[in-house]
DNA sequence: ATGAAAGCGCTAACAC
DNA sequence: GTGTTAGCGCTTTCAT
């Protein structure tokens, strides 16, 4: 029997598809070196002499040959792709970090997975499984709740390497040595809401998202309590709406017609914020001039819109590319890196816009 | 020697993290039945007895095997992994899209690759390559400018499988059997300006971004020039802002300072919508009342505003859906699938809110 | 219905 | 510096 290789699968297509078929091991044949020759040229050039490199590259050139990463990462134990879990990119959020992740990561030769959650923690644990079973060499990803999530215990337990994005680890006693990148978050509020009392305000709602969706919400919400009670100010329960699509306008209502309508209104996001900004004006109040609204996040279109957001302006796309950065370093640390660490970037209070003196100062 | 199996690799980590190191080989030891029968319990079940692949079944549960993803693929010759190549999720219609790509692309048990081009050609050749070199199946993609695309040529001439997204592929004679999907961005784009007609405006300007960088543009200031020459109205040059985030106000104020202000503005995307209304607004015009505008894309967050921005809606988590439906259809098609085909899918008109009649009819 | 064995494309010891 | 060789984890003929 003649020596056939190739026997055992479909036969490809014969097609002249540039680097489609062509291997390493064609390349290395055309330029009449060693399968281990090639290889080097590629991944350690330094082991090979100029002039068999330079063959190596022509013949490459010439087949139009392809590195199959497939080979290579199976071989070598580690893909160079990260997994990402971000809860959605329809926040524009999450979509900012997403370009400060891309740009880090490719640039450090690194390959993306990106996989949404929807802020369900069901589907977390299915998404990483996911990311699992590709090998990714780490993560980078934002759950809904870093104080209660079964899917950082199981990464924890498997000792997968990841960053987490936004979720804040508690500063002292750090939970599991895990690492996040991330704002201030409570310490943040607590100055955007100040900002709200020094504009005058006494009287000051705040308006979430599902606390148990999202712990950045509840670390923001405590941090406009320790502002108001700084104060000496009533600290209102929160209005959690299920969602910012739907119009609210019903509950924002409620709370405007009630004896003591709120002069402001904190939004843990700037989506919500844009949603109650026209609530507001649907039930015929002006902002900032009936009420002042401020947000969270400082997403770009908040400066984008008139009258501007006044926001907690976050730094979105160093996040992400922190993110990796710190994920990066824990990878290719030859001692096993640092201990966990809360990584906090610098926030930045943007009042302009949407806030105000209240009409009728208390 | 004793047989001391894996001895040129680094040792692994003899840790308990469950599934790292099991392999397909250890679950069918532990199940007593060949690495073979292992397989075909997971790729094939009907090829193999109740019994057994229970057995297998429980043997990779007590072991928490995990499927090395990496080795089928390298195997099987696909990856089941679509590359999707998207300008930036900084513009809602692409996070939008993203949605449905992901929730049909997860259900198919096919696998994705993120990478966005920022409407940069140089960059879309790169991205690209980098998604051939991992080796996925196909790709679904916008790409600047579909009629001049160097990298489409490339993916032509490579017989790669892709579908467009947004881009679309004209009707007749068309292009190498290309395949997309959107709406027909021209005719779209001109019931939405005759829905301004039909409100009253004469003097229609259009903003729209760079058209080299999108040819969704450049057909929709067509559908636009349609629209007014069926009407016997001037068909004014287009404004193209070099972006939407810096305030244009210094272009839209010589536009409105003319001696023929215009009385509506069709922008051609509501990215750009947003920021013109702000302009408007910083130069003392109110909007509907003053100017009209209306926008295209209907991204979620038009409806959130106040007033609602009018616009011309494209179904764009949809779009994506349909793209990724398209593409694994002629994947998994035994004979090479249709030829190239524009699949169209259905926009609405949504004239409210930011669209009115002009404040003194021509 | 199951097993044995070849090999996907590549890398990294280990010799020379 | 370069070649030889043994796999990475999996799927799939081919034989039984």
């Amino acid at each position: 029997m003649p020596a056939t290789r190739r026997a055992a699968l479909p036969p490809r297509l014969a097609s002249a598809e540039p680097g489609q078929g062509v291997t390493l091991a064609d390349v290395a044949l055309a330029a009449k070196v060693s399968l281990a020759t090639a290889s080097r040229v590629f991944s350690h050039p330094q082991l090979v002499r100029e002039a068999t490199a330079q063959r190596v590259h022509e013949a490459a050139q010439r087949l139009s040959f392809r590195p199959n990463l497939l080979g290579a990462k199976l071989r070598a134990q580690r893909t160079r792709i990260i997994g990402v879990m971000l809860p959605t990119l329809d926040n524009a959020v999450f979509a900012e970090c997403w370009r400060g992740i891309e740009e880090s990561a490719m640039a450090a030769g690194y390959s993306l997975m990106l996989v949404t959650s929807n802020y369900d923690p069901a589907r977390e644990t299915e998404r990483v499984e996911y990311l699992l079973r590709h090998r990714v060499d780490g993560m980078v990803l934002t759950v809904a709740d870093a104080s209660d999530s079964t899917v950082l215990d199981q990464l924890d337990r498997e000792s997968v390497p990841y960053v987490l994005a936004y979720n804040q680890v508690p500063a002292e006693g750090a939970v599991a040595g895990r690492h996040s990148v991330s704002v201030d978050n409570r310490t943040s509020a607590c100055e955007g809401v100040n900002a709200l009392i020094a504009a005058g305000h006494r009287r000051i709602a705040v308006i979430s998202g599902a606390f148990t969706a999202s712990d950045r919400a509840r670390q923001r919400f405590a941090g406009y309590a320790d502002a108001m009670r700084a104060h000496g100010l009533p600290v209102l329960d929160p209005v959690n709406l299920p969602s910012h699509t739907a119009s609210n306008a019903a509950q924002i209502r409620a709370l405007m017609d009630g004896g003591q309508a709120p002069t402001a209104f904190f939004c843990t996001n700037d989506l919500l914020a844009i949603g109650v900004i026209s609530d507001l004006k649907r039930l015929g109040l002006r902002v900032p001039r009936d009420v002042s609204v401020l947000g969270y996040d400082g997403i770009a279109l908040g400066a984008l819109v008139e009258p501007p957001l006044a926001t907690v302006v976050q730094p979105n796309a160093d996040i992400g590319a922190h993110a990796i950065g710190e994920l990066l370093q824990r990878l290719e640390a030859v001692p096993p890196a640092a201990n966990g660490h809360a990584t906090l970037l610098p926030h930045a209070i943007r009042i302009e816009g949407t806030v105000s003196a209240p009409a009728m100062p208390a």
